[in-house]
DNA sequence: ATCCGGAGTTACCGGTCAGTAACATAGGTG
DNA sequence: CACCTATGTTACTGACCGGTAACTCCGGAT
């Protein structure tokens, strides 16, 4: 009884919310939202469907706070390159394409979850499709903002242009083996030194 | 009885192999794969399920079938194009960018049904993967083979970018509503215009 | 000690899924 | 005519789906 220090609960692990969020992000986003059932969802967060159905009242909530949670990280992506380069739009597109670049070369992307989630939910009236739409928009608008602080003349046209880059490169990688998202950065990096600010100078 | 004018089997309907494929190529299309039923497939096909399973030996197989139509259509599509306009890429390439820029304004649009395809059957083995990854690649190889033949420089590079542009293009549409697609065509001439073949001579 | 809320357990519901068996009905061919 | 093949019809299987009811259990607060 030497050992009794006093860890009634040592909380092994999260609670069970968290655990069948993370779990459902692991399953939908490697097997798709269609294609994971709500009991292996709960079994894979070591819990059962009723505390699942406690959290969430439905699957297709579950899906919302999957999603939500997806868009609320992708923004963190950019708060947290404003906040490490503040006043310094140019390095926070530097860290934009290092991010970029880290995604592509992952070997693991299944393409963006959210974009995924676009194709498998079509339904008109589906919660999450607004989910979807807002977070999209609101990312190009960061592409938009972030190129006109940088200094770039048509920041909206460049953003649209790396935007559709961007997706068309994240869903090339589930359709052709060895496809051309690899060059991706490259294309990135030459379109903006060619679309390059016309003042460039450093203070 | 003026009017029997000896049509006693006048096929008032295509027969039943065709009936079933577009009725889930329409499903499919417009509902997504895993969210249509074999019934339901059977039923828009106005024949019933036995019929179904008589000509394909399983949905995947059936699934199988809607991709290859689809890849053979896509490539049809290159094949008209260079048989409209023999010996001139140039004007390969002008088809080419109209008939990019009817799909994508056509309003009824919901992405690239093969890439669709592949964000929906994302198991290893699924006889789809295949039909999906060599058809985006021959997709791939006919926009190089066209760039170089029109005589831009730099033709693979030209056609990756492209390609990712336009596959950008078609899942926006799903993703974000008045998104960046509907300026790929500009894009893409723009595009054209600056990395211009050095020999733009006419014979 | 009592209570209470969150969590786990089991069993169930109706519906739908992909796939099959058995049989009836044509139509065309010999 | 008989025969054969393609199609249609009905009913069924077993599995899984999303979702719920009823119950137990446990830990923490009062």
């Amino acid at each position: 009884m030497t050992g009794t220090i006093n860890r009634p609960t040592d909380i092994p692990q999260p609670p069970p919310r968290d655990r069948i969020l993370s779990a459902a992000r692991k399953l939908f986003y490697r097997h798709g939202i269609r294609a994971v059932g709500v009991d292996a969802i709960a079994e894979a967060a070591a819990t059962n469907k009723m505390t699942l159905y406690r959290h969430f009242g439905s699957k297709d909530e579950l899906i919302a706070a999957y999603l939500t949670e997806l868009a609320r990280e992708g923004d963190e992506v950019w708060e947290k390159l404003a906040e490490e380069h503040p006043n310094d739009p140019r390095a926070q597109l530097e860290g934009w394409i290092v991010f970029v670049e880290q995604i592509l070369t992952d070997g693991s992307d299944r393409g963006c979850a959210i974009a995924n989630a676009a194709v498998e939910l079509r339904e008109i009236g589906h919660p999450a499709r607004q989910i979807i739409d807002a977070y999209k928009t609101r990312k190009r608008e960061r592409l938009v903002t972030m190129f006109r602080d940088a200094g770039y003349a048509e920041p909206e046209q460049l953003a649209d242009e790396v935007f559709l880059l961007f997706e068309g490169a994240r869903i090339s990688l589930q359709c052709c083996s060895n496809g051309p998202a690899q060059r991706v950065v490259k294309m990135l990096r030459s379109m903006l030194a060619e679309h390059a600010p016309p003042s460039s100078t450093i203070i």
